[in-house]
DNA sequence: TACACTATACTGTATATACAACCTTATACA
DNA sequence: TGTATAAGGTTGTATATACAGTATAGTGTA
């Protein structure tokens, strides 16, 4: 896999890895230019390109005269890419665990069979897992998947890799829909979550299909408090998208 | 506002402006590093920073051995597409209405000195509008506007013409985030948006850049009864979007 | 004609050097 | 004690130079 890298390359790795690994927390102040000139061998130029690179990526900020630290990344979730939560817990250096709540074969109720685009109403794969940072709750995830299209997703172990991993890897997503609401969470999702009684969650709905099908139907909520969802993109010439 | 800009700066904004007046249109050619180090009289380094960050944007595409190339601009749509609401409400064949709430010209906190990527706080035009649908409250747009790049903003007359339309036809948009949360009202928006107690609501939270600067720092609050967002769109086999 | 080779242009990376601006800390002085 | 100054470390920018890798156009040869 690695061919040689370019020296600016394995220095920004080398860093990031110390930041996805937590042991430089947000607020660490990591190595000068120089000091990174002198562990690595490297040009000043060098150093100051993969630090001046991370910092344009947002991981890093730097302060003219006293030094470079690792930036506080945000709790929060892109709404345009499909990504799975452990992924986007473990890029902040944080720790992702999960708890698997409720896993059943469940015949879909009417709402449900026409989210699946279904004419009759068919056998559904149910699961409930709630997810932690660092030990707090951040997500709930309330997942149905299409048992024609995911057979095997039962038989899965959901502590090892997360439902919405498993799936992105076995089924090839081709379209997406999100709902974003807001809502008061009920007394058993304020319990799993650990929250106050008058905090309001998001609720994400998202749908996803493979070759016209429904695969999976979610809704994650997420305590106001600890996550904000998040889409930064650029526009066309024309500013279109308005 | 312009102190002399360093030099690897005024190549990108050369090419930038290029670009965006659209006498550069997608697929031409850009001046190679060394036509660049001829007709700006700097070093090959700096020309290679400028055409490199330009790329790294998504704004150019390089080919060794060939070139440098103008990138074609895909045009993303979301649910956080920017779109004004008075048309998402006249598209629905519904009647807009608007109240102005407050117009005033006000000094950045902090923390708004860091949403515009200022270094020392200015002055910014602050406005709160509330948007009804058929007479009922649906939208409370509470915006700040960056007066550098929109000095003519204060002197409109937001009847005729919501702020988001005016700085839109005003200052073309090339970068734009968004950011979604649950949050329960305070009590001057409670009573503003027509709300009972316990409801919650969707706060979008939106900025939106030209030119590297930040244009506009607005955030919407809808009641979660009466709003959801919502989008649909195809990935690619990674999960992204278009 | 077909093929191999060469020259040239372009990007990618890396180094050594230089100077400016900024911040903190230590030092000297009144 | 309080203040001004100096020193040293840090980032930010800019240059000159070098070599590698890639693509293209042109040239020479079989």
């Amino acid at each position: 896999m690695n061919q040689m890298q370019p020296l600016y390359i394995q220095v920004k790795d080398h860093i990031m890895a110390h930041i996805q690994a937590g042991t430089w927390a947000a607020g660490t102040r990591v190595p000068s230019e120089n000091e990174l000139v002198a562990s690595f061998g490297i040009s000043r130029m060098t150093a100051n390109r993969a630090l001046r690179e991370l910092s344009a990526d947002g991981y890093l900020a730097r302060v003219p005269g006293v030094g470079t630290f690792v930036k506080e990344q945000p709790a929060r979730t892109s709404l345009l890419e499909l990504r799975n939560i452990a992924e986007e817990i473990a890029s902040r250096g944080h720790k992702h665990t999960s708890q698997l709540v409720t896993r059943e074969k469940v015949m879909a109720t009417e709402a449900l069979t026409d989210e699946f685009e279904w004419k009759i109403p068919q056998f559904v794969f149910h699961l409930v897992v709630l997810h932690e940072e660092n030990g707090l709750p951040v997500q709930l995830e309330n997942r149905w998947v299409n048992p024609f299209v995911a057979a095997d997703f039962m038989i899965q172990n959901f502590t090892k890799q997360t439902p919405s991993a498993y799936l992105m890897n076995t089924v090839p997503v081709d379209e997406l829909e999100h709902a974003v609401e807001a809502v008061m969470p009920d007394v058993s999702q304020q319990k799993l979550l650990g929250m106050s009684a008058h905090e309001p969650c998001l609720a994400l709905h998202r749908r996803t299909w493979s070759a016209g099908e429904v695969v999976t139907v979610a809704t994650f909520t997420y305590p106001a408090s600890r996550y904000a969802l998040h889409s930064r993109y650029k526009t066309n010439a024309q500013g279109k998208p308005l």
